[in-house]
DNA sequence: TCTTAGCACTTATGTTAATCGAGTGCTAAA
DNA sequence: TTTAGCACTCGATTAACATAAGTGCTAAGA
């Protein structure tokens, strides 16, 4: 258990050192420190830090920096949020503020915004139902043998593809497909839907149509997409600012995984409604983020569902600051999205 | 005008400059060209190079490099293509050998498949029609007042959007919107629609909607996707390997670069028949990319227009093996576009 | 006139040694 | 328990020096 005061000086060694990015020394602490006590005593404070591994140095006569310990019991008791500037509660309201056609455009948006006002790398999902369902189905011919097909979900998702077909399907047939599909799947979940896919239907549609195979296969690919989840990624640039000293493969690696949706989500977790917080290899148990943040924060939607967005960013992260940010924007976001909801449910 | 045995000089230093971006000084020279004369007659030959401003020092005392004006004689005068591995060609085809439901998809890959390839950052058009010409405009309604618009040109495009609409539109409006814009409006060029979409079509409109500007926003906004030529881009995170020593800020304007289609189409420019390589600043007035150069091909599918492909690396490249690499390319897409129209034309 | 050997000169690069400064741990006294 | 004092450590910076690669120039040879 640490004192108070232990506590004191282990705070201002994070907020110095995620500021400023130089390791801490004894003298530099005494200045800042309201108590009056001298650096010598400040230095067998710090030993005892160091013992019990919440600092380190970075070489045997340097100051000291927090562990992934020291930062780990900093974010669990003795950070407190910033109070967000008004400055930047008015920013993000303007920037949700205009009219957006859909969900997606304003989750979108959300990455970028977060990821300007934080200048790490943000990553948004929007408010998910655990089992959102079937609402429709459509198969619209384009002409030129070329059809596409839309699925509609009940949370007002859309995916759409087009294919082209041979030049014996008639339009008739196209129709008895969307019957088929709309009679038997509307309102099972997408989960079912898959199920149901591969054994009743097949069977029905092939009344109406020698090889359904083609058909089933791009509805299943649009299923597929319709119940994957998708992040959006902001400030994708932002990682070059913030990883000084860091190969090139390691950042080519940190790419990759931002263009790979379900990576995201690996790396994300369960999210709890608590804003949470990794830090370094906590956020998988591979080492490539080791040197690096996640925080976590689900905004709520009420019967629409939970979102989720999130910043990484540097291990040494203004936390305080950070931590104001992530929980004023997912306010805000909810508002948003409860507004936006309310307009589509009438 | 050079000498032979300048210009077997010239040609030698931007092999070796680009293949090991070390300055490359006389006694290396020798060493590596046919000719027996020794250094010190290089020495002279070099001079007079340099004289002519085709190749520069580093500094006071080392060896040379070629000046952009060099490069460009060499590109001019003295490259010969390198014919292609039958490796390189096999993995083209397979590559772009499974089949594809949409153009956009080869074009798509393409990018990537030619990134691999040359470890550069790579930019593909699909092949268009000067004049593009509207063929079919689709409301469809999905439930919950979304509905999507789906527009499509005779060369097969296709561009869609969903938007909501207010609850007392009738599907007969939109019927009648869809008609309206179907009569007056197929067969033109899209330029053609652009202008009558302001004139007459309000009104008409106008008989069955009291207001129809958002239904014409969002039939403009579509318009305008369809008609916008849209680049793929390839081995973004390449421009990390090429670019030694360029500053973040650089790098994240060529980047933003990249995610503007527009600004990719200023830099490439008119491409013309023949392989086109632009050096150095030739690339664009600002000195964003003087450090590189831009290889640009057109590819032709006859009846249907033609493409680009292009290639983005740095100003010392190996100038004969990206020619014919980008040739090869060309020449392969080109089959296999046609092949896909074949297929779509019957 | 062209070529070449020889040489003095220039510059980047790498190594070593010296110095400086920030910071630590420990001891002994208050 | 605190603190002044001091020896010690280590990174960072600088200077001095050597080396290697390369050049231009000169004068002699073909």
């Amino acid at each position: 258990m640490l004192t108070d005061r232990q506590e004191m000086i282990l705070r201002a060694i994070v907020r110095d050192y995620t500021n400023n990015g130089v390791p801490v020394g004894s003298k530099a602490l005494v200045e800042q420190l309201p108590v009056h006590v001298s650096s010598a005593t400040i230095r067998n404070e710090m030993a005892v830090l160091e013992s019990v591994d919440l600092i380190r140095k970075t070489h045997s006569s340097s100051g000291r920096i927090p562990s992934m310990r020291g930062y780990r019991y900093y974010v669990d008791h003795l950070v407190r949020p910033d109070v967000v500037k008004d400055n930047d509660v008015d920013l993000i309201k303007t920037s949700l503020g205009g009219d957006f056609q859909k969900i997606d455009e304003i989750v979108a948006q959300s990455a970028t915004i977060l990821s300007d006002l934080t200048s790490y790398t943000t990553f948004t999902l929007k408010p998910e139902l655990k089992n959102s369902r079937l609402s429709g189905f459509r198969l619209v011919p384009l002409g030129n043998r070329q059809v596409m097909a839309i699925l509609v979900t009940d949370n007002g998702d859309v995916e759409n593809q087009t294919f082209s077909v041979t030049h014996n399907v008639t339009s008739e047939q196209l129709e008895a497909v969307v019957r088929i599909i709309n009679d038997q799947l509307v309102g099972l979940p997408l989960e079912d839907v898959v199920e149901k896919l591969k054994l009743q239907i097949p069977a029905e549609v092939t009344r109406y149509m020698q090889k359904p195979e083609g058909f089933l296969r791009i509805f299943g690919d649009v299923l597929t997409r319709a119940s994957q989840e998708r992040f959006y990624v902001g400030g994708r640039m932002n990682v070059l600012d913030f990883s000084e000293q860091t190969d090139i493969d390691t950042l080519r690696s940190i790419y990759s995984l931002m263009d790979h949706t379900d990576d995201i989500a690996e790396v994300l977790g369960e999210p709890s409604n608590q804003i949470q917080v990794k830090i370094g290899d906590e956020i998988s148990n591979s080492d490539l983020l080791k040197n690096y943040s996640l925080i976590t924060a689900t905004y709520d939607v009420d019967a629409h569902g939970k979102g989720i967005i999130a910043l990484l960013g540097p291990t040494r992260m203004p936390y305080s600051k950070m931590i104001g940010l992530i929980g004023a924007f997912r306010n805000e976001l909810a508002s948003k999205l409860i507004e936006y909801y309310r307009h589509f449910d009438e």
